[in-house]
DNA sequence: AAGTTCCGCGCC
DNA sequence: AGGGCGCGGAACTT
């Protein structure tokens, strides 16, 4: 029934009843819902008006089930905008993309089937249920009947036959139950499920943040804009401190008429003037000594500041004072999120002053201290790295013990063992690395020995990587072959290397990434008890950010902690590695440490 | 003219 | 010659 019993996800079991949520390929403009067991057996079902949806879900939300449905940003946000939220989901696209390549259920039903429907990235005409869902059902209905055959008339294109021909084939209870085989069958069943209760978690979190939007001051943000570049241009020409550092660069090199936003031709510029560069890149130019040299550096970082986060960025992203990034929960292949539009995990420290909390409000803003290090030291089970991350700067615990002499050594080091350096300042510490962490440096060579080899590696919960694509194994292939000459082979050491970086890298960012995903649900339960609806506003690989009343942003930054605490014991048991956060309760972003 | 690729830079 | 991204604009392709 509906009745929903345990605590969730924290027992790594399901321990709640699934109510599936799906369209009625029948009814056009209805929905369904239907009670599935643990073990994806169908129970009640329950027919409603879309429009109806929402109240069915705040009157269900109280037995505490796991809301099931498609596409979390095709369900969520109507229901956000009504006014419903939900506490716990399962995404099936997102899970499915986890569980289809996941190497500890390799052998399931869902991984063997060839790819489908759910193997598609969902598509925008699929998103149409935004608009049936509130809109008149009997108008919906029209188009969508035609799409069956009996020749409706007006319809938009074939936009609705496709998602007719979605709803048709898209069983969402069906592949409820290929799921739930493929986690009880897998070798590590209840990681797995900590994997998809916390990237549901996420989508849903993602959605929350869109709705909410962080405070954005359009007034700070002009304020800033102006003082670096000058007024604002009213037509779209150059402000006038760009313009002025243009005409400093062209007389610096003796060109009146140089086009300095187009790299050839600086470039060609540059050359002529002496500069011995082969790019018009920063880090080039920061060598050399030449006049053109400090007023070109201003001119880009400025120009960058302008066509990126400028008056026209403000003008398409910011509205009514919030900045509504769109999220994509698992969008990068490690896991991590990725962005549409907006630019929003690339905010450059220059314009988070702009990010000001609504009066009588405070940001939480915290980020993980080396959550990457912290990660590998747990995965790994390497105590003295352990160790060294007691201390609260974990490469600063490195230089106490005496295994390397700068905190900067420290940090070229262990980024260096995580990506995979094989030259340069980072590459020479690694035999001291080794000699002191040998489990954790064993670790992250065994999965670059792997992608080395064409093997897949999975994160600490079972994320797995791609296979290489075609042109790699050509390559590899080639270099193995009768014919293979000199060329071939060192272009299949080559790739081989290039893959063993992304595999070494990916089962520590991969396992970084779900540490934050179950912080971050750790984090929004805990926010669900405080008063006054503090909320996440924003979230950045390994920090977060919470818009809180001023009177809360303690309690919050409390439940910060604890929730980091939670996130290492979720992942890791009781085990010795700290991860340390620093906190900050700031009224603008930029003043968080 | 419109679509695609590449560069350079921003973030972690 | 260190991993993962997104974005704007120039450069290039069709």
């Amino acid at each position: 029934m509906w009745v929903a019993a345990g605590c969730g996800w924290r027992r790594r079991e399901w321990g709640v009843s699934f109510l599936v949520v799906a369209d009625d390929a029948a009814r056009p403009g209805a929905v369904v819902v239907v009670a599935v067991s643990d073990q994806g057996a169908p129970g009640d079902r329950t027919v409603v008006d879309a429009r109806e949806l929402p109240a069915l879900v705040a009157a269900r939300e109280q037995d505490r089930p796991r809301w099931v449905w498609d596409d979390t940003d095709r369900w969520y946000p109507p229901l956000l905008a009504a006014g419903s939220r939900v506490e716990r989901a399962y995404d099936l696209r997102l899970c499915h993309a986890i569980l289809r390549r996941s190497a500890t259920c390799d052998r399931s039903g869902l991984a063997l089937a060839p790819a489908g429907l759910w193997d598609e990235a969902r598509r925008q005409e699929h998103a149409l249920p935004e608009l049936t869902l509130f809109d008149d059902p009997a108008s919906a209905a029209t188009p969508t009947a035609g799409a069956d055959g009996d020749g409706g008339g007006a319809n938009l294109g074939g936009v609705l036959d496709d998602v007719a021909r979605l709803d048709g084939k898209l069983d969402v209870v069906d592949e409820l139950a290929a799921q739930l085989a493929a986690v009880a069958g897998s070798r590590a069943p209840g990681r797995l499920r900590l994997l998809l209760a916390a990237e549901s978690t996420g989508a849903l979190i993602a959605a929350e943040m869109h709705h909410d939007g962080m405070p954005w001051s359009v007034d700070v943000h002009d304020a800033l804009l102006t003082r670096a570049l000058g007024a604002r241009p009213v037509h779209g020409g150059r402000p006038p401190r760009l313009d002025e550092l243009a005409a400093q660069v062209r007389a610096a090199l003796g060109n009146p008429s140089v086009n300095v936003d187009s790299p050839p031709e600086l470039l060609r510029a540059l050359r002529s003037a002496g500069l011995d560069v082969a790019t018009t890149r920063t880090g080039e130019l920061r060598e050399q000594t030449h006049p053109v040299v400090a007023p070109l550096l201003a001119y880009k970082k400025l120009a960058r500041l302008l066509s990126a986060n400028g008056w026209s960025w403000m003008q398409a992203w910011v509205h009514e004072g919030r900045f509504r990034p769109q999220y994509v929960p698992g969008g990068v292949v490690t896991g991590r999120w990725a962005t549409n539009g907006g630019g929003a995990l690339q905010l450059p420290a220059s314009v988070r002053a702009a990010v000001r909390a609504d009066p009588g409000w405070k940001l939480v803003v915290a980020d993980a201290a080396q959550l990457e290090p912290r990660v590998l030291a747990a995965m790994s089970g390497d105590a003295a790295m352990a160790a060294a991350g007691r201390h609260a700067d974990l490469y600063q615990g490195v230089v106490d013990a005496g295994i390397v002499d700068t905190r900067a050594e420290a940090k070229y080091a262990m980024l260096g063992a995580i990506y995979g350096a094989t030259t340069g300042p980072s590459a020479v510490l690694m035999p001291q690395l080794t000699r002191a962490f040998p489990r954790a440096v064993a670790l992250v060579e065994d999965a670059a020995r792997a992608g080395e080899r064409g093997e897949v590696v999975s994160t600490w919960l079972g994320r797995s990587s791609p296979l290489p694509g075609a042109a790699w194994q050509e390559v590899v292939a080639r270099a193995e072959g009768e014919l293979a000459r000199p060329d071939d082979v060192r272009a299949a050491r080559g790739r081989r290397r290039d893959w063993g970086r992304f595999t070494r890298n990916f089962v520590v960012q991969g396992t970084a990434a779900e540490w934050a995903l179950c912080w971050m649900a750790a984090l929004r339960r805990r926010l669900l008890a405080l008063d006054g609806r503090p909320h996440l506003i924003f979230f950045l690989h390994d920090e977060v950010m919470v818009h809180a009343p001023a009177a809360a942003a303690d309690d919050v930054a409390a439940a910060i902690v604890a929730a980091a605490a939670e996130a290492g014991r979720l992942l890791f048991g009781d085990g010795p590695v700290d991860f340390a956060l620093d906190v900050s309760v700031v009224d603008s972003y930029d003043q968080a440490s």
